[in-house]
RNA sequence: GGGGUCUUAGCUCAGCUGGGAGAGCAUCUGCCUUACAAGCAGAGGGUCAUAGGUUCGAGCCCUAUAGGCCCCACCA
């Protein structure tokens, strides 16, 4: 480490340096430890194919500084990290490369191109942990999973069995969402809602037996009809009732399709008729399984129309839909085609318009974990902030369905199910497949080919990184973590899966806190996606504007939970902040140098500004953690931000500077003092914030110590409260710009001229500036303030004087802005009467008196003591400013 | 259709339990003052969406209205 700091704040380099530093100082590393408090975070596992974007940044920003902060405090704090498969993301991508290579993935097939994968993840997984690196994230390394890990599967494993023998997981043909891209099905959570332009066809079904009449529907997917085993209407529809359990011809088929009455169907909507089609619509396959419906799959996996379609038979489903409703229209059965919005389910990756099909699939019962994972947000041990998200969270499990958890995917944990070769029995097994067949004693088994959806091993997370099921010492020390950190966009995917998961393996909730936070948007707000083009890469930000900056600018000015947009300009005001601390600092230390400072804290030799400063920086301790503790980031930082700058920097340097450059000054040493103290507390109170910049001075200033990282927080001390002279130095403040704005020949407001009020005990002061000629009126109330003095500097000398004179003789200095304050005492005046009255009346009240606690008496009666005492307080300082 | 959220300075946003209307950027004025021009000292600029209500007092609480955004939802 340099003894000096270079002339110039540059993060290049140095965050390297020190990140390597950490790294072989083991600080990151957490250990089970009873001597301690454990604080955990685990960290939401980016994807292993990705690369940093502006949300990880966000996220793992405020991860870090929880966990920063949390460490000084002294606690044992683990933040674990690691990566998740992606099945489909990472799928997708090793399925694209192969292809680029000319390679098929389903002529190589599954243990061919599962070793593809594998050697992509080892090429490319680390490459996200890198990034984050970069972004100062003390995260426990060594304790670095990955979702396929051994362990991890191992948990996976136990969680599915467990809960198929429980009898919550089951195989069934169900309608689903079907990628006909990814040719994979999707859970509800995946599929993505979308208005899209489409038309209503009206097309009319002949009636059976009854020539030249119709039943008119209309629909928004004509293709389907091939697939039609029914048309419904409403039971009470009396435009329809002699029509239910007729028969119609469905056109372009040679088959007949029954009417049937249904409450689904909405009277009012379209014809009043609706085509059913079982196979290929949710809706439609309720009301099949309501009438014992045959259900017709007329679809192929990739969406093209099969074998049962005849002349359409091959044909995509949107080149079938204008073929058929040609031939429609060709028979005279089309009967309008009318514009029509409505939203289309697309798969949330590929947009890709899904389609339902029926197959059979794998699902987890979701009713009475949802009901566990409800039941204890009513508890202290899950609370989300903001808390308007609790009612997300509720909705969606309130309205929750059966999680269908399979996919026809090869990159993932494969079902641990096993069919005997033999007979056909299932076997659902940890540990891999059984020796024998229970039922025919067979040896050969196939295991079934789905995999598990990704997310079911992320709802894992929070235990099977900590050894779960495994008991281990991590598990009994780590867990339940404290607080997750994420987005609101992840809480169905993920927050409410780990929840419930959580509660019914381990029985507790996995975190006690979710801090939610938004989206980071583009400067026109927004979102940042590859296909805009307009995301910034916050690896650019890091190298142009260095790793401390980027995290301030996604901190600042930011409300939980709320989304935010990202310019640079603000990372230019926050390296710009950087350099002013790096400048400060300089300052600071270049004094240190030339002079022997106390080491002890001697109350006795500090002057009023010294005290002043103490008391707000040490004011400023409470505030941040306090802020800290609230999750209000954004707040905490901003205050230690106007300290540094606005008060340490703007006020008390230059109020210090007389001293320091004084031969003679015997309070010189305090100042020293002062300042370095000053200096060390607000990096401490920054270093969560701004952990490099902060540790570069840090160790600097202090060379003895060895890092920041481990430097307790500040705590607020009752020693460094000094009330009266904080309340001179905001005086002083006052009448200083005062000055400055006649000085600078302003206009200044008559507000603001009969606002100088300056009360001083001291002769000497008042000497400086009627000599000065500054005029003060003492004792007294000045119309205004009166600089006579030419433009060479008498009246800049007034000031100096001013703030270095102040500085020293407390208290000295009152200053009242006169009819706010009489404004502000009458509203005082006035609550207090009627806090007063209310008093008075309860304790006047029998019945008050007689059945209420004595406690509550008691307490009524000091109120009233209280406020008595305020008001006889408020009536004499109104009476004096009346004066 | 249900729910959430927002509307505060030219722009982007803070404003935590009701009492001072704020920050950054932008604009204007004066300064290269030996920590910092990535800076210093100042200034201008807001009926806190609208209309009511509660209160001694409302950006904040209540009701309604207008507009924006988001999420959920099976209307074919």
């Amino acid at each position: 480490m340099s003894k000096e700091l270079a002339k110039t704040y540059d993060p290049r380099g140095m965050e390297d340096r020190i990140y390597q530093k950490w790294l072989d100082k083991k600080y990151f590393h957490a250990e089970v430890n009873s001597d301690k408090k454990p604080f955990t975070i685990v960290m939401p596992p980016p994807n292993v194919t990705g690369q940093l974007h502006m949300g990880h940044a966000l996220d793992n920003t405020m991860q870090d500084i929880l966990i920063r902060y949390k460490r000084m405090q002294g606690y044992e704090a683990l933040w674990q990290p690691g990566t998740d498969h992606a099945a489909i993301a990472t799928e997708v991508k090793v399925t694209n490369m192969l292809k680029e290579q000319g390679i098929d993935k389903h002529q190589i097939g599954r243990e061919e191109f599962l070793k593809y994968a594998w050697k992509w993840k080892e090429e490319y997984g680390s490459r996200i942990i890198n990034q984050l690196m970069k972004l100062g994230a003390s995260a426990d390394w060594d304790r670095e999973r990955f979702t396929m890990d051994e362990g991890c599967s191992k948990a996976v494993e136990e969680v599915f069995v467990r809960l198929y023998e429980k009898g919550w997981i089951y195989k069934g043909s169900r309608i689903i969402n079907w990628c006909p891209k990814c040719q994979t099905s999707l859970s509800d959570a995946e599929v993505e809602h979308q208005d899209q332009n489409g038309f209503f066809w009206h097309i009319k079904y002949p009636i059976v037996g009854e020539e030249g009449r119709f039943v008119e529907i209309a629909t928004t997917r004509p293709e389907t009809l091939l697939g039609d085993t029914a048309v419904a209407v409403n039971p009470s529809d009396e435009r329809y009732q002699d029509l239910i359990g007729k028969m119609l011809k469905l056109p372009l088929t040679d088959r007949e399709i029954p009417v049937v009455a249904d409450e689904y169907v909405d009277k009012e909507f379209g014809t009043g008729c609706v085509k059913i089609t079982p196979a290929h619509d949710p809706n439609d396959f309720e009301v099949g399984k309501r009438h014992n419906l045959p259900e017709i799959n007329i679809m192929n996996d990739d969406a093209t129309m099969n074998e049962l379609c005849g002349k359409y038979a091959g044909m995509d489903r949107y080149e079938a839909r204008k073929a058929m409703v040609k031939d429609l229209e060709e028979l005279g059965l089309l009967v309008k085609v009318v514009p029509h919005t409505h939203a289309v389910g697309t798969h949330d990756r590929c947009h890709t318009t899904v389609e339902p099909l029926i197959k059979p699939q794998w699902f987890v019962r979701m009713k009475e974990m949802a009901q566990a994972a409800l039941d204890v947000l009513q508890t202290e041990d899950l609370n989300f902030v903001p808390e308007r998200f609790d009612k997300i969270y509720t909705h969606w499990l309130e309205n929750i369905k059966d999680w269908c958890i399979s996919r026809q995917l090869w990159w993932g944990h494969r079902i641990p199910a096993y069919y005997c070769q033999d007979c056909g029995e299932m076997v659902v097994q940890k540990g891999g497949a059984p020796q024998k067949c229970p039922k025919c004693g067979g040896t050969h088994f196939q295991q079934d080919e789905d995999s598990l959806d990704t997310w079911f091993s992320s709802a894992l997370w929070p235990f099977s990184t900590l050894g779960w099921p495994d008991k281990t010492p991590e598990m009994d020390y780590f867990f339940p973590t404290d607080v997750l950190v994420t987005g609101y966009d992840i809480i169905f995917f993920w927050v409410i899966r780990m929840v419930f998961s959580s509660l019914e393996q381990t029985g507790k909730s996995p975190f006690h806190h979710v801090l939610i936070h938004g989206l980071v948007r583009d400067s026109q707000g927004r979102k940042m996606s590859k296909s805009l083009g307009n995301g910034i890469d916050p690896l650019e930000i890091i190298d142009q504007y260095g790793a401390d900056a980027l995290r301030l600018t996604l901190i600042t000015g930011n409300a939980p939970g709320n989304d935010m947009r990202f310019y640079y300009e603000r990372v230019e005001a926050s390296r710009n902040f950087a350099n002013k601390v790096w400048n400060a600092s300089r300052f600071i230390m270049m004094n240190l140098e030339r002079a022997q400072i106390p080491q002890e804290y001697d109350p006795g030799a500090l002057t009023g500004a010294d005290k002043w400063i103490l008391a707000k920086v040490n004011r400023l301790a409470r505030e941040v953690t306090e802020n800290m503790d609230k999750y209000e980031l954004g707040i905490a930082v901003q205050k230690v931000y106007d300290f540094i700058w606005e008060e340490f920097c703007d006020w008390y340097i230059e109020m210090v500077k007389p001293r320091l450059y004084s031969e003679t000054d015997t309070t010189k040493g305090a100042a020293l003092w002062t300042l370095k103290t000053v200096l060390a507390n607000a990096l401490k109170l920054l270093h969560p914030f701004m952990p490099f910049v902060t540790e570069e001075i840090y160790c600097t200033l202090e060379p003895q110590e060895e890092s920041i990282m481990i430097a307790a927080w500040p705590e607020y001390r009752e020693d460094w409260s000094f009330e009266a002279e904080e309340k001179s130095v905001e005086t002083i403040k006052e009448a200083v710009r005062a000055i400055r704005n006649v000085r600078s020949g302003m206009n200044v407001p008559p507000s603001k001229k009969a606002k100088v009020f300056v009360v001083s005990e001291k002769q000497e002061i008042r000497e400086i500036f009627e000599n000065g000629k500054v005029f003060f009126a003492t004792l007294g109330y000045a119309s205004e303030v009166t600089v006579q003095a030419d433009k060479n500097g008498i009246a800049e000398d007034a000031v100096s004087a001013l703030i270095h004179e102040a500085a020293i003789y407390m208290p000295f200095a009152e200053l009242v802005d006169i009819e706010k304050e009489i404004l502000r005492l009458r509203g005082e005046e006035k609550r207090l009467e009627k806090e007063l009255a209310r008093s008075n009346g309860m304790l006047k009240n029998e019945k008050f008196i007689s059945r209420a606690p004595e406690a509550k008496i008691q307490e009524e009666k000091a109120k009233l003591e209280k406020y008595t005492q305020m008001m006889e307080q408020v009536k004499e300082r109104l009476a004096q400013l009346n004066a």
